[in-house]
DNA sequence: CTGAAAGCGCTTACAG
DNA sequence: CTGAAAGCGCTTACAG
């Protein structure tokens, strides 16, 4: 049978209100009182119901985190990284996805009525904003990771695009390169904006190619560029993924990387290490975002204020051999 | 203000029992009432709290999931396939981590305490399998992804090791090679033991090193072996990983792959169809694995039985450029 | 077919 | 410093 706190207070001598009392505040009650109690939770192994607690207390003390797909090459660490911040403050972690599309999405905002969790971590969320948005119009405490620029009305964390783009750029201008074929991603994400924004600023482009995030574009931009007899050194894909097709399109096309052309990548996936050759790249600290996302929710819950504007992170431009340092 | 069950049955005229019974069971409610009812939730948006519903009824419908590290590169396609599952039985996911250490075992075990869950999903339990049987035998259902050939006392899905091993093996000696390198995993986990009886069956070495699932290792491994004059045409490695670090050092030594030697890694991680060359490898089925382990365990709460025996799924060899169908 | 009442295991004014 | 009682929002015998 599981042991509850009027088993405890039986056991102890003392009504439930002082048991809870030892439990939570801690204050107002006797030292010997909360010591003879604590003795009997500990015998008994007594852990209060988190059901129980919370109905009473009307708050969960679990956050929920909203990931659209879990199989992205990044999302491990943003999770460890969320995950470890809500442990250690004794918080629960909800997990959703919207790989079921709209049943995903309704059994999601199910959780939301039912008050199945406190606050919410939102990671790049596309089709979801609008239901997100009105959520936290009714009160739901939102803070998002990777706002992919749509600068909506809640709290976000995101890293430092813009300087990131530059970072490649310098380098590659260090080694001399001049002339770079650019492969985006979608130009609707603010972050593309950025990249692009902050690369041009540094190491002008007429060869941009607008794609998605995956590693197709990387292969099509770099075969067109060819056909299209482009001449270029060196290519800045707007993420590892994109950057792998392009280093497998030099290959086929007999381009020697980094001889003939130098590659920088975006993001440092694991997998940026095992290219052929590895990748140079622009890396966001996926993990450090998770954590600062989880830490500002739970700071907001704890009755502390959100920051208003972004948390923008650093971006560090890792030097693997596909852009070697000059 | 929350709606809850007393203003529905307020505004629809009847008792919170009859609205409870229109929300659950269905049955014993005037067709008409019902409607009503139905009607009265639909304008109020009122859905159950479930901490309440938790409460009541002494289950929380929600299932806990405990990954050692969220950063494994197969982690993700798991985790994709138990959520889509647990999401589609109108389940929650609660997800716990090992990455903190002792701290993050006494937080879990504390959830567990406080009935945060109805049952869980363990992923390759090392250090906490104690506590995780402890917790089973006082009735907490339980299934292992992969148990890595502990063989505990619960249920647990895992895949064809052994055939997956004969498959490489029989892959390698079709297209002609005779002489393997095995570089194995901790050979104190049951999927290691098979993998390599499974290979040996089939195509005998005298060639075998053991080490751990990782990328150094395989280098290390291939490096030992060229230096100790080792003649093989082919290198069986226990993960891809592994396989990762044995094509690096196999290039670094200059030796051609596949020309001069074939390489088949295990696991088919999203890294392995970018190494130089890709890899070739045993593909064990995650995502399937994870839908098989959270079907498994909903079936269990539902009151069903849960298979004995582990279920076995298999796996399946994927031939890219690594080693080349004959 | 329907409802009053007890109960799930806590917390929290309120009173002393 | 301590406790009796109400309440959190549901479900579920029990009685009709």
């Amino acid at each position: 049978m599981r042991v509850t706190i009027a088993d405890v207070a039986r056991e102890a001598g003392v009504s439930k209100t002082t048991v809870s009392r030892v439990l939570n505040t801690g204050a107002e009650v006797d030292a010997v009182t909360a010591a003879r109690v604590r003795e009997v939770i500990g015998v008994l192994g007594y852990v209060p119901s988190s059901g129980a607690v919370g109905l009473a207390r009307g708050s969960s003390r679990t956050i929920g985190m909203l990931i659209p797909s879990l199989t992205w090459p990044w999302v491990g660490e943003v999770l460890q990284g969320v995950a470890d911040t809500v442990e250690a403050a004794g918080y629960g972690l909800l997990l959703f996805t919207c790989n079921r599309g709209a049943d995903s999405v309704t059994h999601f905002a199910g959780q939301v009525s039912a008050r199945a969790f406190d606050g919410l971590l939102v990671v790049e969320p596309e089709n979801t904003l609008d239901t997100i948005t009105a959520m936290h119009r009714r009160g739901l405490p939102v803070v998002l990771v990777d706002d992919r620029g749509h600068h909506p009305e809640f709290p976000s964390v995101t890293t430092t695009n813009h300087a990131g783009g530059s970072s490649a750029a310098a380098h590659l201008a260090a080694s001399g390169r001049t002339r770079p074929l650019v492969i985006t991603g979608r130009r609707d994400f603010g972050c593309v904006r950025d990249r692009l924004a902050g690369f041009l600023d540094v190491l002008p482009s007429d060869l941009v190619v607008e794609g998605e995030f995956t590693e197709e574009t990387g292969r099509a931009g770099v075969e067109r560029a060819l056909d299209g007899g482009g001449d270029f050194d060196c290519v800045f894909a707007h993420n590892d993924l994109i950057a792998a097709g392009a280093l497998r399109a030099l290959r086929k096309a007999g381009r020697r990387v980094p001889e003939d052309v130098a590659v920088v990548g975006f993001d440092d996936i694991p997998m940026a290490r095992h290219t052929e050759p590895p990748l140079t790249t622009v890396r966001q600290p996926m993990r450090r975002m998770g954590e600062t996302a989880a830490g500002m929710l739970l700071a907001g819950l704890a009755g502390g204020t959100i920051p208003d504007e972004p948390v923008v992170l650093p971006t560090e431009l890792v030097v693997r051999r596909s852009a070697p340092a000059p």
